[in-house]
DNA sequence: CTTTTTCCCTGGACGC
DNA sequence: TGCGTCCAGGGAAAAA
């Protein structure tokens, strides 16, 4: 599942090789992933590629752009060239879960594929006012915002802790994966109460955060199923989970079995030895 | 306003 | 082998 390491991890790639290159086709093989007329986007040159927490957002010239989600399956996958197809893992351009194609001048096509079709690509004549609308009811980065503000933010709720750290709304690009890695490192138990974290706790947490999605961009994200980057390889994060995933394995750090439990709907391991 | 619930969607794992 | 059931889970929207 794309969070804020692997959606960077694209981004990045998207921004090196997209600029100042313009899409010259759309083929929608799927209506429910697209959303707005290709037609807007067609032929603009591309200017930057931006993120907002999970949210990519491709700006071109005259104010357009794609607003992209990638949610659990979504991959955007370059070829170059028609020959880079037989190199890739999957054959993108005839693959089923293809969704949107898109053709670049000077060849080369851009696939969306996404077997759950949970992610979209949206075309927009203003792209600008959509990202700031976005960044505006998303919390900040875990690296645009204060032990302080943090903290207050924890106090205000009585939610289970992770919970809160996945909650877009107080921090952005958070995503099941490092919520779980960062609260084994900051040896916290995923269930305890946001608001009876101390600020001691508090600081090491959002320092936590930061220290497994670092982490994760370096090793260029976590590919443990369907996650891929812009050349559609994998990411090496998931050589390294702290604890994600890891149920009946010992604790990296004092040996203890593992458990999986559940948080808010969601699949939480915690070493009941070290997390408190 | 905050919090909880429901829904979207498909493939893979697992039990019988 | 095959079938049914559960699970993965981000975020929008509705409900509480």
């Amino acid at each position: 599942m794309p969070e804020l390491p692997e959606v960077e991890t694209v981004r990045l790639a998207m921004e090196k090789y997209l600029v100042g290159r313009r899409v010259v086709e759309i083929q929608i093989r799927k209506d429910k992933v697209w959303q707005g007329e290709p037609e807007i986007v067609i032929n603009k040159k591309i200017n930057s590629v931006e993120r907002v927490g999970k949210y990519l957002f491709v700006v071109m010239e005259e104010g357009v752009g794609l607003a992209i989600h990638l949610k659990m399956t979504g991959r955007m996958v370059l070829a170059k060239e028609p020959s880079d197809i037989s190199e890739l893992e999957l054959d993108y351009e005839e693959a089923p879960h293809t969704r949107v194609v898109m053709r670049l001048d000077r060849g080369g096509s851009l696939y969306y594929w996404d077997t759950r079709m949970f992610g979209y690509v949206m075309a927009k004549t203003s792209i600008r006012d959509w990202l700031s609308k976005v960044q505006k009811k998303l919390g900040p980065e875990p690296w645009d915002i204060s032990e302080k503000e943090f903290l207050m933010k924890l106090k205000k709720t009585s939610r289970p802790i992770k919970e809160v750290i996945l909650d877009q709304h107080i921090l952005a690009g958070v995503g099941n994966i490092y919520a779980n890695d960062s609260l084994w490192l900051s040896r916290i138990d995923p269930r305890r109460k946001a608001s009876s974290l101390n600020k001691k706790e508090a600081s090491i947490l959002l320092s936590s955060i930061q220290k497994v999605m670092e982490r994760g961009l370096e090793l260029g994200g976590a590919s443990d199923n369907t996650f891929r980057n812009f050349e559609g390889g994998r990411g090496g994060y998931q050589n390294e989970f702290l604890v994600y995933g890891r149920t009946k394995e010992p604790c990296k750090r004092c040996g203890n079995t593992l458990e999986r439990v559940v948080v808010g709907g969601r699949g939480s391991w915690v070493c009941s030895h070290c997390q408190v």
